[in-house]
DNA sequence: GCGTAGTACATAGTAGAGCCAAGTAGCTTC
DNA sequence: GAAGCTACTTGGCTCTACTATGTACTACGC
C-alpha cells in the first residue's frame, strides 16, 4: 500500500507546476546553459530535492523560446555532441523579476494563512 | 493587448496548484467551515490575493472528503439555509503537517535557487 | 407578485503543466 | 558490438484550476 503517501507525491509534483519556468529563467540567467547541464545544475543547487525530468524540461525550454523569453543556439562540444545553449532575453529579463515579485508575495500570502512548520532563522 | 501580462496570470495559476489543498486543511484546522465561508475567510486573510473560484473550491472539498482528510456534515442555517460545514479528521492533520513541512522544503529549495527580490527581515 | 442581488453548493467542459515511456543519435569503454 | 552515458525529442496520460452554467433559497425594493 503505496496509497499513504501517493497524496504528498501528488502534492509536490503540484507545487512544481509554475515555478519550474522560474526556476529555469533564474538558472539561465546566471550563464548559459544547456538542457542536459541545467538538470544537473537545478539538482545539485537544490541539495537533490529538484530532479527535473526530460519530459518537463524540454518541453518547457521549448515554451520558454516560443514565447521570446530565452534564445537558443547549437554549438558544438570538443566531443562533436550537439548542444543546444540556452540565455535569457532582455523580454526574460523582464519576466524574471515579475515572476520572482509574484513569487514573493504568493509565498507569504500561502505563510500568512498556513503558517509554516518551522522558520528558518 | 493583454498578451504582455498573460504568462503572469498563468504563472499565478499555476502556483496555486498543489496549494489549495493545503490551505484549505490549514483554515480548516482552525475551526470548523462551510465552502462559501471558506473562501471568504481565504480571501481576507491574504489580503485579497487568493480568490479561490467555485469551481476550484467544491470540487477541492470533495476530493478532501473522499480521501478522508476531512469530514462534512449539513447544518440548518438560521435563515433556512442549508450548509455543509466540514472539519479535518485525525488523518487529515496528519497529513496537513506533512504537507506543511513540504511546503517549507519546498520554498526554501526554491529560494536557494532563485533569489527572491526581497527578504522579508 | 416580480426582478434583482446575495448566499451556498454543484458540475460539465477546457486548458495547461509535469510525468512516463519510448525513441533518436553520438561518444566512450570494454 | 554491446553497454552506458550524454543530449535532445515527442506522444499520450493524469491531475488541477478555471470558466461557465445551473440549482435553490433568502432578502430587498418596487
Amino acid at each position: 500500500m503505496t496509497t499513504a503517501i501517493h497524496g504528498l507525491d501528488v502534492y509536490r509534483r503540484e507545487l512544481l507546476k509554475g515555478s519550474t519556468e522560474t526556476l529555469i529563467l533564474s538558472l539561465l540567467s546566471d550563464q548559459e546553459m544547456y538542457g542536459y547541464q541545467l538538470a544537473k545544475e537545478m539538482q545539485q543547487r537544490s541539495g537533490g530535492y529538484f530532479h527535473l525530468k526530460e519530459g518537463t524540461l524540454y518541453p518547457a525550454l521549448h515554451r520558454l523560446e516560443r514565447d521570446g523569453l530565452i534564445e537558443g543556439h547549437w554549438e558544438q562540444s570538443d566531443t562533436g555532441q550537439s548542444r543546444r545553449y540556452y540565455c535569457v532575453s532582455a523580454r526574460g529579463m523582464d519576466r524574471l523579476d515579475a515572476m520572482l515579485a509574484e513569487w514573493s508575495t504568493f509565498s507569504n500570502a500561502v505563510n500568512r494563512i498556513a503558517r509554516p512548520v518551522a522558520v528558518p532563522a
